[in-house]
DNA sequence: GCACCAAACGGAGACAGTCCCCGCTTACTG
DNA sequence: CAGTAAGCGGGGACTGTCTCCGTTTGGTGC
């Protein structure tokens, strides 16, 4: 369902330099990093750009693929490691540091889990999705989760957490901080 | 402190007119309206725009600033009317229904609530931080929050969360159970 | 090797937005 | 009613997006 013909040479090349450059690029000036400027710097001209990735967002995803896709497998490696509560803790603990960190993560885990919408049906939002039901489910069953929350709710909140975070100064040490209050709540005594 | 010279006639009537305008562009189109569109639409040339609000940023906030008011007054009403953690809960939810329904003042109260920098010094950012900070410290003393957290904090978190809800698609519900998972927090059992 | 052709390229250019600059207009003052 | 500085406004430089189409090139059959 992926190819009829293979890629041309040529076009496969431009395709892997566009994506590193772009990788760059978000990382340095955000995710509104200039799209022409992208082209330039890999050498090739706009048209063969947008001829490749139609829109920002596709170019977004395709640049964070892999990041996307080791977020998705550290799940699993959490899942096993730690008790299930600790595990989703810890792996929404790595997943808001990449949105915050990670420039231009922050647009494309947010388009992710937005309700409806084309942004569904990537495979960002399925992998990420995926990852959290996994994590969420397990943690629902040991008791360390209530159970009336559903996975893209946690997402969700874990998203808007990080947001906060970033407000705050983005340290690892105030996603922490703001994560375990979602955790445990503003309600009641504690300090 | 605020006038050398009191303004001349036609520059207070453009001042009105673009404000007026302001608002309504950013209502119907999101906080990147265009800014000559707007100046347009007053009937000014778009210097004029720029010599009375140097920013968008300025813009917005002077846009909005009698809601953000009206919004810190309410917070006072609401810390009359009931219990300390009711207050602070209804008053959030009445901020976090702004955020997302007036559209561009997601972005204006985003900015308020950022770490250091010029917008700290901002009209809205004093005048909802005012308010917050009242209604915290008394909900902690009435045991009803807990002690740890910093007002600030809860305004982020609350804007974070707001943000989470606008992902799930916005409705009052939406709104009320989000802030609601926040206050209880997700850890332990529950439905 | 070579000729063919669809695939791919690239950059000019139309368009939209931001923001500054500076010659002109106009409200206030005496 | 004249003088003047505050204020106006829109032209224009600049940056960014995205499309269109003439040109180039990699792959293929011979």
């Amino acid at each position: 369902m992926t190819q009829g013909r293979p890629m041309r040479a040529d076009a496969r090349r431009n395709y892997e330099r566009l994506l590193k450059v772009a990788a760059e690029a978000f990382a340095e000036h955000g995710e509104n990093a200039s799209l022409d400027d992208i082209a330039k710097r890999a050498g090739v001209g706009s048209g063969t750009l947008y001829r490749h990735f139609p829109t920002r967002q596709a170019l977004l995803e395709a640049a964070y693929v892999d990041r996307i896709e080791a977020l998705g497998a550290r799940a699993d490696e959490l899942a096993e490691e730690l008790a299930p509560g600790e595990a989703l803790a810890e792996w929404l603990y790595e997943l808001a540091v990449g949105t915050i960190q990670v420039r231009g993560m922050k647009a494309l885990l947010g388009s992710a889990v937005t309700d409806g919408g084309a942004a569904a049906l990537t495979v960002c939002g399925a992998v990420v999705k995926g990852a959290v039901a996994r994590l969420v489910v397990a943690a629902q069953e040991a008791g360390a989760l209530r159970g009336d929350v559903e996975p893209i709710e946690v997402l969700r909140l874990a998203h808007g957490v990080a947001s906060a975070a970033e407000l705050a100064g983005a340290g690892e040490k105030e996603i922490r901080r703001y994560l375990s209050l979602l955790g445990e709540g503003l309600r009641g005594a504690g300090g």
